[in-house]
RNA sequence: UGCCUCGUAGCCAAGUGGCAAGGCAUCAGACUUUGACUCUGACAUUCCGGUGGUUCGAAUCCACCCGAGGCAG
């Protein structure tokens, strides 16, 4: 009997998948993973729970409410210092020369879909499976069914190499399909709500969350028009390219949007007119692929849940691309991941490194 | 000092005699395994710089005061 060892979240996801593997006949064990310690990692400021209880620690009771029910054994695992080390200190570095970075995906590329899967190898698994919305199939990892919920864009940076043992039991539900699986089979968190935020870390308040670590430094807000000065940043590292909210400006006829950074100047450059917005190309680094496919002409998607755009791929030398865009595409945002696709076929994705707009560099986004 | 204009929620800003538009911001929620974007909802305790007056009734008319700006000098 193959064994399969399953990454469990405490999630709703995680636990149908460990349920239908079971039911096909699989030797099937969980595995819990602990990545972050509110304590060890010392943030105090963000906490958004009246509750002292650590969620961290109420997701591992549901994860082993489920296995128990289930009469599966689950193991536990901490990747603390790895998460920190891999994840983290890139998420703060990243934060601090101006981008926007996705450390989810990261997590994946170094912790769920490596180290995790080492652990459990250890545990003697001849395949890993986590509940993931996405399939792999024939090689090639393919949007999940449920279009709403695919989750390939997160697993684009994953080496390819990775994924050849993995199954996504839930890759062909859709969501109400996997809610109903797992209420009619009274799993203990059929009603679970979905989580949410930066994942191990969960929903915080953000600024405050990050000055843990980053101090803030402020600023000049400048209308990118006007050049004038209209108000007060508090750190750059709080704001994101097409950001509207939180910004702390007030007061005008129409509404604005972050639309550059000036790290230098410690300059944050806000628009009213949507058009600074508008880029035609980027150049991507660090590009992963997942597929052996090198297409000139895909889709790709420039934030999660964002729109799939026609793409034309330029190959670069130190493993970048130029990506240009067959329409004007707003807010594409320096340290997002682009994901290229074919079709139903996630190819992989690189890192914004520029954007580009008429062949020229934005001044106002350095 | 004489004259003129203006003073409405955190910020802009309608309304010029009949129960205080709207926008931005903010807050809450939906959505969401990355801060977004988007969507929904809440947002001036008879209240419109202050004090009196006219009126059935005023933020809207009158007087004075306070405050901001402008033109004269």
């Amino acid at each position: 009997m193959k064994k399969v060892i399953v990454g469990v979240s405490g999630g709703v996801d995680s636990a149908v998948a460990l349920y239908l593997l079971k039911k096909e006949g699989y030797d099937v064990e969980g595995l819990f993973m602990r990545n972050w310690d509110s304590a060890i990692n010392n943030d105090s400021e963000g906490m958004m729970l009246a509750t002292n209880i650590c969620p961290q620690e109420e997701d591992y009771n549901d994860a082993l409410k489920v296995c128990e029910d289930l009469g599966v054994k689950l193991h536990r695992v901490d990747f603390i210092q790895e998460y920190w080390d891999y994840v983290f200190s890139y998420f703060l570095k990243e934060l601090e020369i101006g981008r926007t970075p996705n450390p989810d995906m990261l997590c994946n590329r170094y912790i769920k879909f490596d180290l995790f899967i080492k652990e459990a190898l250890k545990l003697g698994a001849d395949y890993i499976a986590t509940g993931h919305y996405a399939r792999y199939e024939d090689g090639k990892l393919l949007r999940a069914k449920d279009l709403n919920k695919d989750q390939t864009y997160f697993l684009a940076d994953v080496k390819s190499e990775m994924f050849r043992n993995v199954l996504f039991p839930i890759g062909n539900l859709k969501k109400d399909e996997v809610r109903k699986i797992a209420a009619e089979n009274n799993i203990y968190v059929a009603d679970k709500k979905d989580s949410t935020g930066i994942c191990f870390i969960g929903e915080r308040h953000y600024q405050k969350f990050v000055q843990n670590y980053l101090k803030p430094n402020s600023g000049d807000i400048i209308d990118v028009e006007t050049k004038e000065v209209i108000g007060r940043h508090n750190g750059l590292m709080n704001y994101t390219i097409g950001q509207r909210r939180n910004v702390g400006i007030g007061g005008n006829p129409k509404k604005h949007f972050v639309c550059g950074k000036d790290v230098k100047k410690n300059i944050l450059y806000v628009t009213f007119n949507e058009e600074y917005l508008e880029t035609d190309e980027c150049i991507i680094e660090n590009v992963n692929f997942i597929s052996p496919l090198r297409p000139c002409f895909c889709t790709a998607k420039f934030r999660y849940r964002g729109s799939d755009y026609p793409v034309t791929l330029e190959y670069l030398e130190n493993n970048e691309i130029r990506v240009i865009y067959h329409e004007k595409v707003k807010a594409v945002t320096p340290g997002q991941a682009c994901v290229l696709y074919l079709g139903e076929e996630c190819l992989g994705c690189g890192f914004i490194k520029k954007v580009k707009k008429n062949d020229e560099d934005l001044w106002y986004l350095s």
